[in-house]
DNA sequence: TGATATACTTACCTCCTAGTAAGTAGAAAA
DNA sequence: TTTTCTACTTACTAGGAGGTAAGTATATCA
């Protein structure tokens, strides 16, 4: 073995596109093993059980969107970008062979899970409430949006709209995602 | 055998609840043929192929929904308890132990199907949308309802947000799909 | 009464699943 | 140079998946 391994990276990188493309039960180890050119116990040698592997990714998708949103949560800003990011990130997830995001992914198969697996994505979920929250806020002090209600669920409901609409997408194909952003701005009082 | 068989019947409902409970990769047939009392081939007779019996599913389903708004489709009336029964339904659904809709269930599996269950699915939710669609539009000509953009997109919106929503409280609890319903309707202008 | 159809059961098959135990090639450390 | 560690492979297992072929009890029809 000439260069340092980098199968682990792989396998998750394979596995989170297998997971939001076709939900934890829709996929195999051999799935992931075939086209990396491994076998399936070198799976198993980086993560024991599937369980294992699904918090690693859980865990990778955390990271992500810590990284997108630290800046703002730190220093704030102005929220239209933010909130523009999000639906450029949507689509480049889409774009990028996920069409489902991952607590889409999860939900189907949610009794399976393990406790420490659904806290993980609890706490995934309520971070990125708290960003949106946040983003919303900010937006309506900045008079950048106007909505009516709590800034935390109208947070929730356009993250309930995009993951329904990425579900949708599906089906309707991507169009669908735009209309919604769409939607999304002309409720928030956008007008551009 | 003194009864008439309601063994399929009883198949359908069984296979309902647990497609809407794990998705489609997410329930075998001991998962229904099990709590039956009968055996798995007894499924494979009624419905030769997993397929056969998740077109039935989809069929069943779009039976349910033509029935609901048949009325309202025909002969119009007040919008607001159309709506209301949207969120009635989706309650009722989440109670009877169906927490992801059909839709949903399907979307994580979504390569796997058939073009004829995706036509299917096509299809039903083309007349949900259909169906809100009209909703929308009457709650606005009689002024109960105001919202910006088109009825079309507003509608898909909501479906999207409740289909969101549903996979959410899988995660947070049923109080969000309370949330999310009025946040809808402060987002259509109904204070009450 | 005999033939046919319905609604299953019994017994089986093949394929695939996650998972394990033991072996191994190469790199790094002692 | 020997030992140890890392990162795998080979070879295997038990169990479950969907599916099938043949047999059977009951009801219906001619």
């Amino acid at each position: 073995m000439v260069t340092a391994s980098n199968t682990r990276e792989q396998i998750i990188d394979k596995a989170f596109q297998l997971m939001l493309q076709r939900g934890l039960n829709g996929f195999s180890y051999r799935d992931i093993s075939a086209p990396l050119g491994v076998k399936n116990a070198a799976i198993h040698y980086h993560f024991p059980n599937k369980m294992d592997l699904i918090a690693a990714l859980i865990d990778e998708n955390h990271q992500v969107l810590k990284k997108a949103t630290s800046e703002f949560m730190a220093y704030g800003g102005p929220a239209r970008p933010q909130l523009e990011g999000l639906f450029a990130f949507t689509m480049n997830q889409i774009q990028r062979g996920r069409p489902i995001c991952m607590a889409g992914a999860l939900a189907v198969d949610y009794d399976d899970l393990s406790n420490d697996i659904k806290d993980a994505n609890d706490c995934f979920m309520k971070d990125s409430i708290k960003w949106l929250s946040k983003v919303l806020e900010t937006g309506l002090e900045r008079e950048e949006f106007t909505f009516e209600g709590h800034a935390e669920m109208k947070a929730v409901s356009i993250l309930a709209t995009i993951q329904g609409a990425r579900q949708m997408a599906r089906v309707h194909g991507m169009d669908i995602l735009e209309d919604m952003f769409e939607q999304i701005r002309i409720d928030l009082g956008i007008n551009d």
